[in-house]
RNA sequence: GCGCGGAUGGUGGAAUUGGUAGACACGAGAGACUUAAAAUCUCUUGGCCUCACGGUCGUGCGGGUUCAAGUCCCGCUCUGCGCACCA
């Protein structure tokens, strides 16, 4: 008998698939298509790791699994090969990107061949290739000709020693992460793409797509919409410091300009335009101190400060255009320029921040929304309800009881009371069926509130000393002893419980109606929910939510706001000032300004250059190459020069799912016909990227789509966002811990690749994170060779001495069932599981000997069945079992519904929801014949005790449940 | 702080629509084969009580709905992740 070897049966399938191209595609419109890819790789000098063994035995079990039910299925690896890391690897080794590229690309694609990944190798793409980049310089002159591309100044930060711009993750507390010194900002000419133009677009589709809804939520939150008004405070006119200046006002955007009564100051950045004219010769130099410390602080850094507010008070003041009040304006870094206008109206008594700042700075707090639960919603009949905080004469305690007209429980407390006659006075119903239920003959009345609509009820506040009852009126807590007042024979599990106000209530419940919110009263926080307006003029009783609207139609009236709509997300800056990236394909002429290259003068390929490290003259290294940068105007054919910045890696992975449809294609990115074929991509998995990658593939691909470059807007239908591996301690894999697993070691121990792709999806669901365990390959292992040996104890047994068929034949169907369905639904733990189970219940069975057809059927199922997970071994006995076609053709097997399950059913019998006992039956036994039998199970019956059943049900093949 | 998940044996996990909780695997224990070990094969394996039949408790905690709850509802605790002074 030939034993399990995978180094041997590996490579000799890999050999053979590769060269007979067996999964080399093409568009075949008579035949249904399925588009799998994973977000193709960075190829790193270190290899491949166990996160893309991971992604890739995913890839590639979606793949085969549609492969062997007779789709088309393109299945297209690439590399991702500009960037950083490269670049800083040749710096460092004195060699030139592009080499180290071409030897980790070779690497890894050797690597992917030896996990038996099935890949149309004709469809490699490389980004670093002038013949890829030469489409993505395309796209950006197609981005730049709608509009898309442009250049705009924008502050960057600048070290003046190592002469560099630095990302603002490379400040640490205002200094240089590299030599220490402090650094400075600078104003530079950066290129933008203008995704913000798609934020709507990219927005509304997001709920359509099949993706997990963290990656939806994310990008929602990226995007960040906003929808409020913006709103010009006039500047006083004994206010404002430099007449002089052009400015007349100053415009803030608030969410809720529902609260502009409230407005008692204004906040500016202090990168706001208007900080200068707008400060006094009084308060110049503390401004002017304060502005510079506060624009040396990295956008990181002023996040770590939140706790703390800081700011200093211009001297000028703003009218309020609700209240005509003049209100001091202040600077502060709490404010950030870049959203909205830079500028806030400070609502301290509805908004913590502001609220925290006006407390330390002693500013005005003036509360405009006097907090409610909310109109009644949905079919909610509760609509009014009373407090009553009664006397007990016995007691000589006071009992707040919560009454409704409608008998129910509310967060554990039972609301008294019934029905309320229309004209009836609520609180003298309560009091009346108060009386007649507690049978207290005096009931005298201490206090009183009512609500519309729900309340809640924080009965079980432990550690504190308050609570909040349904209608928002405040007691400490006496006790938290639930008392049982009988108030009902017929439910005991009625209660009260004994509240008593605090003198602070208690002076409120003097006044008779109130309604206070819990955190204001307790906490001293700021309340930003919604209300009814105080304090606000015409609009006070209005709600917080109509108010919205209202006084924003009243400024636009007096000309004085407008609604407006911001977002979080900015647009995507693009250009590096690096070498290893694709050059920016623009042309500067004096004449003619920014020029893009023409098509037919694609691509501009970068140079190769010597000496490509930054040399810190702040431009880019391609600026050095004289004869590169010297060309010619494409207009006019005067001197020019090129654009020297080049592209973001993200520029070229945001189309590259495309250009694997079409990948050799010299005339353009990609011919829509075939581009329509295949995608969108039906899966794209991955475990990373959740925003930016993720965003950018989606806004281009709405552009191609309106560019008449595609059908459809959005370039992924599936995404399957698996998680990490860790490291056998639960911790990540990483070098200086020495606890990485390298993929390839597992096959070279002999494993082979088959256990490392079944053991890393039989781990758990692929969405969860995992940690990595040695003795659970060995396990993997241990499967894939007892099907193995179980195919060879059939090759090698007597055929014709069988008495199992029809339960192999169950087997068998109810396996492809369930690892089918499980496949599916992308559940590869399970389907293993039910592969195993599948694996031992034909071990089993094989005591009772083989019969020749039953048994090559069970096991060629078996090895169809593994094989998206396990290839190799499944093609290997696949032809050991006869077979001579490739596995992946041969048709996925079918079952029968009616072969899934025995002769005979078992069905569970439970007595008041207790299982008691098991009945086996015919499998077409009737509803009747399990009734009966189930009660006349033996312990069943003991558990009847002879009383009559009031209720059986029966679930059909699965349980009768007798209720006495 | 806001948003989104998660919590089930010694461990990873299963239970797809409310219907026999713990599939499958790891680990552990016992046995077979072997001079021995490895490998392989078989059996046992949630806690407690019981020789056994069986009983009883049990899916983070407290309640609720239901004949029946890991699953649904209300309230909480802990935990992971994402975003984070976004007005």
């Amino acid at each position: 008998m030939k034993r399990y070897n995978p180094s041997e049966i590996e490579p000799k399938w890999q050999a053979v698939w590769d060269e007979q191209q067996v999964n080399h595609v093409d568009a075949d419109h008579q035949r249904q298509k399925l588009y799998v890819s994973g977000m193709f790789p960075y190829p790193s000098g270190a290899g491949m790791h166990t996160g893309h063994a991971f992604s890739y035995s995913i890839v590639d079990a979606i793949a085969r699994f549609h492969r062997q039910h007779g789709m088309n299925v393109l299945n297209p690896m690439g590399w991702d090969t500009f960037g950083l890391p490269a670049e800083n690897y040749a710096i460092k080794t004195g060699t030139q990107p592009a080499a180290a590229t071409e030897i980790n690309i070779a690497n890894f694609k050797k690597q992917f061949k030896r996990m038996g990944v099935s890949i149309d190798w004709h469809r490699e793409i490389n980004t670093t290739d002038p013949e890829y980049y030469r489409w993505t310089q395309w796209v950006f002159t197609k981005l730049f000709e709608r509009g898309l591309a442009y250049q705009k100044e924008s502050l960057q930060w600048w070290c003046p020693v190592d002469k560099t711009v630095l990302a603002n993750e490379q400040v640490e507390g205002g200094h240089c992460w590299r030599c220490g010194s402090l650094v400075e900002k600078k104003s530079m000419k950066q290129w933008f793409f203008k995704i913000t133009e798609y934020a709507d677009a990219l927005l509304d589709e997001i709920e359509d797509l099949d993706w997990p809804q963290k990656i939806k939520t994310a990008q929602t939150n990226w995007i960040g919409k906003s929808q409020g008004a913006e709103i010009e405070f006039s500047l006083s006119e004994n206010g404002a410091a430099d007449v002089s200046s052009n400015a007349t006002s100053i415009s803030v955007f608030s969410t809720r300009p529902d609260t502009i009564f409230g407005a008692t100051f204004l906040v500016i950045a202090p990168e706001h335009p208007l900080v200068t004219s707008l400060t006094t010769d009084e308060m110049r130099e503390s401004v002017e101190s304060y502005v510079k410390d506060a624009v040396k602080k990295s956008e990181i850094d002023r996040m770590n400060d939140t706790k703390e507010k800081t700011g200093v008070f211009t001297g000028s003041y703003a009218v309020n255009p609700a209240t005509g009040e003049n209100i001091p304006v202040w600077v502060a870094d709490y404010v950030l320029t870049g959203y909205g206008t830079g500028a806030i109206m400070a609502v301290p008594a509805h908004d913590e921040r502001d609220y925290a700042f006006a407390e330390k700075f002693k500013l005005p707090i003036i509360n405009v929304i006097n907090p409610s639960f909310g109109e009644p919603q949905g079919d909610e009949t509760h609509k009014v309800g009373v407090n009553i905080a009664l006397r007990d004469p016995k007691t000589d305690k006071v009992v707040v009881l919560d009454w409704g007209p409608r008998r129910e429980r509310s967060g554990g407390m039972m609301l008294i009371g019934g029905g309320v006659d229309n004209d009836e006075d609520i609180v003298e119903c309560a009091i009346r069926e108060i009386a007649e239920e507690t049978g207290y003959t005096d009931v005298q009345l201490v206090a009183r509130s009512e609500a519309i609509g729900r309340g809640y009820f924080y009965s079980n506040v432990k550690d504190k000393n308050y609570s909040i009852d349904a209608h928002g009126l405040y007691f400490e807590l006496v006790s938290d002893k639930q008392e049982d007042t009988n108030l009902d024979e017929g439910e005991k599990e009625k209660f009260t419980v004994t509240w008593q106000p605090t003198d602070k209530v208690a002076a409120m419940l003097d006044d008779g109606i109130h309604r206070y919110f819990f955190e204001t009263l307790v906490e001293g926080k700021s309340y930003h929910g919604e209300g009814l307006l105080v304090n606000s003029g015409a609009f006070n009783g209005m709600s917080t939510s109509d108010a919205r609207e209202e006084i924003v139609d009243w400024l636009e009236q007096q000309g004085t706001g407008r609604s407006m709509i911001t977002y979080k997300m900015r647009d995507w800056l693009i250009s590096r000032q690096r070498y290893w990236g694709a050059p920016i394909p623009i042309i500067h002429c004096e004449e003619h300004g920014a020029v893009p290259v023409p098509d037919d003068q694609l691509p501009v390929v970068l140079p190769v250059v010597e000496d490509f490290a930054p040399k810190g003259d702040g431009k880019s290294v391609l600026g050095r190459v004289e004869e590169w940068v010297n060309t010619t105007c494409p207009t006019c054919g005067g001197p020019a020069k090129r654009e020297t910045d080049t592209m973001d890696g993200y520029a070229c992975s945001s189309w590259y799912l495309l250009r694997y449809a079409d990948p050799h294609n010299d005339v353009q990115a990609w011919d829509p016909e075939k581009a329509n074929y295949w995608a969108p991509v039906d899966y794209y998995v991955g475990g990373d990227h959740a925003v930016a990658h993720l965003l950018y593939v989606r806004f281009w691909t709405h552009v191609f789509h309106d560019m008449g470059l595609t059908q459809f807007k959005e370039p992924v239908k599936k995404l399957v966002y698996h998680g990490y591996i860790n490291a056998e301690d639960g911790t990540k894999m990483s070098k200086s811990k020495g606890n990485v697993i390298d993929p390839l070691d597992i096959i070279d121990q002999g494993y082979g690749a088959d256990a490392l792709r079944t053991y890393v999806l039989f781990m758990g669901p692929i969405e969860l994170d995992a940690a990595w365990d040695s003795r659970g390959i060995a396990g993997v292992y241990r499967f894939l060779n007892r099907v193995w040996t179980l195919t060879q104890q059939y090759l090698d047994a007597d055929k014709n001495q069988t008495k199992n068929d029809e339960a192999v034949k169950v087997a068998m169907h109810r396996a492809t069932k369930k690892a089918t369905d499980d496949y599916r639904r992308l559940s590869f733990n399970t389907a293993i599981a039910a592969l195993m189970e599948y694996t031992n219940e034909l071990y089993k069975y094989k005591i009772d000997g083989y019969s020749d057809t039953v048994w090559r059927e069970a096991l060629s199922r078996l090895v169809q069945l593994v094989a998206p997970v396990a290839p190799h071994i499944a093609e290997e006995l696949w032809h050991q079992l006869g077979h001579d076609s490739f596995i992946q053709n041969a048709p996925w097997p079918t079952w029968d519904d009616a072969l899934t399950e025995n002769e005979s059913i078992t069905i569970a019998v439970q007595v008041n929801g207790k299982l008691r006992g098991e009945v086996t039956l015919e499998k077409d036994a009737s509803e009747d014949d399990i009734k009966a039998a189930a009660l006349s199970h033996e312990n069943v019956a003991k558990f009847l005790d002879n009383k009559e059943p009031t209720k059986i049900i029966y679930i059909r093949g699965r349980l009768v449940s007798i209720v006495v």
